[in-house]
DNA sequence: AATTGTGAATTGATTCACAGCT
DNA sequence: AGCTGTGAATCAATTCACAATT
């Protein structure tokens, strides 16, 4: 498990492939080639047969891949048995969209619990999901292994702070802060306004015509 | 405005740094060097040296930067004023966390209409932001150039390609499929449950520890 | 005949490290 | 004394292009 020796660029593509391929299996379609694929998920196909080939031969020559072996290795590689138990902090509307979000297929990641400081929140089930008074993160947080972070940017550092005090590995982060954690947390920016900003800008200045 | 020399990986941080600095202004802070604002964006400062290069000397050696001129030069590079008119193509949870995100400072974008297809949004106005009908969107769209996809996957290609029909010119795609659109329209994807997925297979497989 | 798997080339971005300026 | 701006080095990812294989 320690030190994979795939490149990142790959890793993050990898739940990308594995979902198409769901799909594929489910269409009764047994073998693909990486130039069909390409088409679907809308990369090159030389990099998908750059990404699989990290993982050993899992094709033939002049036939493709089989599906549902590649579907197969992928299962295990993304430990999609093993699950990943996630804490939603902050039930807002991107927050509520993402509890919703959260028993389509591809589950090796599944939200536990949400955490609210709203009173007509607290105390609720979405979807199933019990939602807590915030203020109970330390006692309800348990060993959840990772967050995703949906409050208010002004609450973003101080409530990091927290979920890092209770031993967190883990956070995605959607508000606009960009905080602080040490070394051993690992962080994930999504920045909805900037995404939308520079949209905009490369619209601008990168015309595709 | 055609070709500019900028590197993308810069282009994607000048919102960021654009809002730190406004930040920093507000504050009453006058000069910053790039090792304070590297701390505060989470951002190399060799690379925010370099990106700042592409603009020319923007810097004082041992000095640093000065807070207002950098902000000046950034606000016309980035087109600060001229807006950019956006259309929110689905108005559920996550849709309307968008229209709440709104009018938050950095406004070069501006979400100036919202669709969907529940007769209980269509009609109403939320954060005086009209919904009209999905299917006008025909009429309505008008000239807007940028759309958000927030619709049910299901939906997402047959409404993409109404508005490339009506000439729109960049999605922000946060439905999970992989949208086909002509080589002049740009697509920017954000899919929330492969970034949470791959999070998870970073926790795993790449320790910080 | 078709498609993989991969060396080699290329492209893009980051980081080092320091001369030069204030 | 301190910090920029940048050449050079490094690192990471993509893409080319084709020999090998079914």
């Amino acid at each position: 498990m320690r030190q994979s020796k795939i490149p990142q660029a790959t890793a993050k593509r990898l739940p990308l492939y594995y979902r198409f391929l769901t799909n594929l299996n489910h269409q009764g379609v047994t073998r693909v080639s990486s130039k069909e694929l390409s088409k679907a998920v809308k990369v090159d196909s030389a990099t998908i047969r750059r990404d699989f080939s990290y993982f050993g031969a899992l094709g033939k020559k002049g036939y493709g891949y089989n599906v549902e072996y590649l579907l197969g290795f992928f299962r295990k590689t993304l430990d999609q048995d093993e699950l990943t138990e996630v804490a939603l902090i902050g039930v807002g509307n991107l927050g509520t969209a993402f509890l919703h979000y959260n028993f389509v297929r591809n589950n090796n990641t599944k939200i536990v619990m949400g955490f609210d400081a709203d009173p007509n929140k607290i105390g609720t089930e979405i979807d199933n999901i019990p939602i807590y008074d915030i203020d109970h993160l330390d006692d309800k947080l348990g060993d959840v292994q990772v967050a995703i972070l949906t409050v208010p940017v002004s609450e973003a550092q101080e409530i990091t702070d927290q979920l890092v005090k209770k031993g967190i590995s883990g956070i995605l982060n959607f508000t606009p802060a960009r905080i602080t954690v040490p070394e051993n947390v690992r962080v994930h920016h999504i920045d909805l306004a900037i995404e939308l900003q520079s949209l905009a800008y490369f619209l601008k200045h990168y015309p595709l015509d």
